[in-house]
DNA sequence: GTCTATAGGTGGATAGAC
DNA sequence: GTCTATCCACCTATAGAC
């Protein structure tokens, strides 16, 4: 249900991910390590927040952080995969859960909600923020991650409309970006104000418009 | 048109604005200064911008910048103060245009677009991002800012309902919050992807749901 | 008002011991 | 893998000459 929360997905000792310099030993150091920069980059920002910050929390030193992520370019780039992994997991299972469209951008509107509620923004729209301070293979990658959202949500736009559960005038991929937009926006809105229901109110009104 | 560029409103020398220490002397280089920060926020993010990169475009020290502005904190306060009258007076423009409600939030929408066109963020949305980096007073004035806008575009929906001009259900404060919400965030994302179609789309689509 | 000079702190990053 | 120690660049900010 939440993304990458570090109470909630992945960070058991594990063989599947590459992490220190690309060795197939995850000492779920990495892991640690990226939950705690994940929290600090949605709530304070990739600038806001420093190598001193993360190694101060997890009670070791900078110069083992540079171990794991040898330059904060690395860690960044780490995180927006990871996040993006994370994210379409959930939408996957909104997929196998083989509801209808409109259960189904409800499921992914709550996506960010949980996420808001942990006081935090979605990393990648506090990363967009940035962008124009970012190191250029962050960039691509937030760019890829925008581009899944919008293609799955094209694609439970369109079945719906087929279906006749939802009903929307012009081309989907429109739709899927006012969501997406609107979304990231609300939530950024919503955390300023520390008020959950500004991102709800948002959110209704989004699925009520693909009503008929 | 345009939201505080530096091409536009205010930087002749007047008597108006109190800068230096609150001295009734504004000697043009505040607003210079001003000018500079706000693009460089606007771009790269308060945290993302120095007092070197204003005195470097401006070719003066930072020491001098300092006098100006004794401490980034009440660089960002007056950035965000000076940016809330330029837009205050946009407003106050469209008011007096005496437009219908829809032409109106045309107008609104295209605020932001201008800055967009500018490679801009939005100072406040992206101030928003770094909400939890900023000093407080700082954060006061942001509120301030939105809250602005969100009784500017209450009042219009309002008058547009009741004329029959707009069409729309449930409380207008709902719907303003939507608009706001919906255009920082399409700004935020058509920004990171140098489109402004994926902004006027949006905004496109806001307006044509408030039609009958 | 603007400069030089500098203080004091923190940023990311590396070398080398253990 | 994690540590200590350190480098150097950059940060905000101030003192004091001009």
């Amino acid at each position: 249900m939440a993304i990458a929360t570090p109470a909630s997905g992945s960070q058991s000792p594990r063989k599947t991910n590459a992490s220190p310099h690309d060795a197939l030993v995850a000492s779920g150091t990495s892991e640690r390590i990226l939950d705690v920069a994940e929290r600090l980059v949605q709530t304070r920002g990739f600038n806001g927040m420093s190598y001193a910050d993360i190694a101060t929390e997890l009670g070791v030193t900078k110069a083992s952080l540079h171990y794991h992520f040898p330059s904060k370019a690395d860690l960044g780039v780490r995180l927006i995969s990871r996040y993006e992994e994370n994210f379409l997991r959930e939408l996957a299972t909104l997929d196998a859960s083989r509801s209808d469209a409109k259960k189904k951008l409800r499921g992914y509107a709550h996506l960010y909600e949980t996420v808001l509620r942990q006081d935090r923004m979605c990393l990648c729209g506090m990363l967009a923020a940035e962008h124009a301070t970012l190191p250029s293979e962050m960039r691509a990658r937030l760019s890829a991650f925008f581009d899944a959202n919008e293609s799955w949500l094209v694609d439970v736009l369109e079945a719906g409309r087929k279906s006749g559960s939802l009903s929307f005038e012009g081309p989907a991929i429109a739709k899927a970006r006012m969501w997406i937009g609107s979304l990231e926006g609300a939530m950024l809105l919503a955390r300023s104000y520390g008020q959950v229901a500004r991102f709800t109110q948002v959110a209704t009104q989004l699925l009520s418009a693909l009503s008929l």
